[in-house]
DNA sequence: CCTCAGAATGAATGATTGTTCATTCCCGAT
DNA sequence: ATCGGGAATGAACAATCATTCATTCTGAGG
């Protein structure tokens, strides 16, 4: 919106370029599904139409039936991508190779999960709008499930490996893993829905005090 | 679907009626609404027509736009009518005039959010569906913040209440109301998208125990 | 430089959908 | 009985959308 001076030639990626070009299919692939993912955020799921999407991948109306088969199709590979990224970063910091003291890997965990970063919003958009349609679509709960359950174990092995390091008595990790995945999905609805009432600090404070609730000794 | 015999007059209100009938203004309007809530849960937000809602009404095509303006005037209006229904229930709960026990009316707010009802998950579906759309829609957010700021307030005083009577320490009810929501928010959505790894019975016991580590004496 | 496989285009198409409104006909008031 | 206001109908309409495919054009290999 800031350099759209078209006085010559114009071979920046952004901007509006007549120039066809030729790509391979995995990158116009991953641009068709990030045009997407800020379709849905900024117009809802139920507004995108495919003329929206290749429109704001800067190409033409019929490249997306040419990527990939159907629109139901390019929802649906969206919808994975979402899913596998969030989860993927989630799990490679849980797995704690990087970071050994079990204190600070929960920091990162909700860093992660409730950090800033202005990219978070259109995500959390995109997932609560498969979420809302996941009750009529088995293909999408199906997705959904598949990598949630990853996740859950990964959490539960966490929280299992600092109930043993801090001798805590009286706590079952699946419960509070479960417990604690539904109260991030629910500050992520939250900082959706009603932003004005719950900030990002706010919401990484309430979960904070949550693990503090139960892991006394690792959170300060 | 089950007596579907068409052998003489049909006078039944629920199967398919020849016969035109005038009835007052709001009650068809709420008619319209139940069947847009059972066709959002069983088809999805995005997927929902007008002709679908009218024939899932056992009315003409016409009549949804005779009794909202339109069809965003009919789902605002659904929305409306879902968040409100529920955030009465709770309210009436948390008010307690019925329940002057608070270790009860624990039991019963949690009976009422988790509690089994046929026709639950079908609210939940609306729920979620426009959580879902939240993100794009002003106006939904809106309807949402309204009647959630109200619950948010009469659950932090409930709350308070509590803390006052078990003496409890370092307990912020402003929080506390915060991270309850999200989760039973979270344990919805769970609900809703992996029923298979999440039954009623382990939501409800996640949130008492959430509960339980709050007010312990308040929850055995 | 030439060639051509196949990537990209975008106008055309058929199907779907929200909305309208002329017509029908129910039902309470007279 | 009958009359009229207005609730209900449903066929028709205009707009929108996903999808197709004949055509254009690119860029790497010969």
């Amino acid at each position: 919106m800031s350099d759209a001076s078209a006085t010559a030639e114009d071979t920046s990626p952004d901007t509006v370029n007549k120039r066809r070009q030729i790509r391979p299919k995995a990158e116009r692939r991953q641009q068709l599904i990030d045009a997407t993912i800020r379709c849905i955020a900024q117009h809802g799921l139920s507004a995108v139409t495919m003329q929206m999407v290749t429109s704001e991948a800067g190409l033409s109306a019929g490249i997306a039936n040419l990527h990939f088969e159907s629109k139901e199709n390019l929802l649906r590979e969206t919808l994975r991508f979402v899913a596998e990224e969030y989860h993927d970063g989630q799990i490679e910091i849980m797995e704690g190779s990087r970071i050994p003291n079990l204190s600070e890997r929960l920091d990162a965990l909700l860093d992660f999960q409730l950090g800033r970063g202005v990219t978070q919003r259109q995500k959390m958009s995109v997932w609560f709008a498969y979420y809302g349609e996941a009750g009529a679509r088995p293909v999408y709960q199906k997705i959904v499930s598949t990598v949630d359950r990853l996740a859950a174990q990964k959490l539960e092995a966490f929280f299992t490996e600092i109930i043993l390091d801090g001798q805590y008595r009286d706590v079952d990790p699946r419960d509070l893993a479960t417990g604690y995945s539904a109260l991030i999905d629910g500050l992520h609805l939250g900082l959706l829905v009603t932003p004005r009432e719950l900030s990002k600090r706010r919401a990484r404070s309430v979960a904070r005090e949550f693990l503090r609730r139960a892991f006394p000794q690792h959170i300060p």
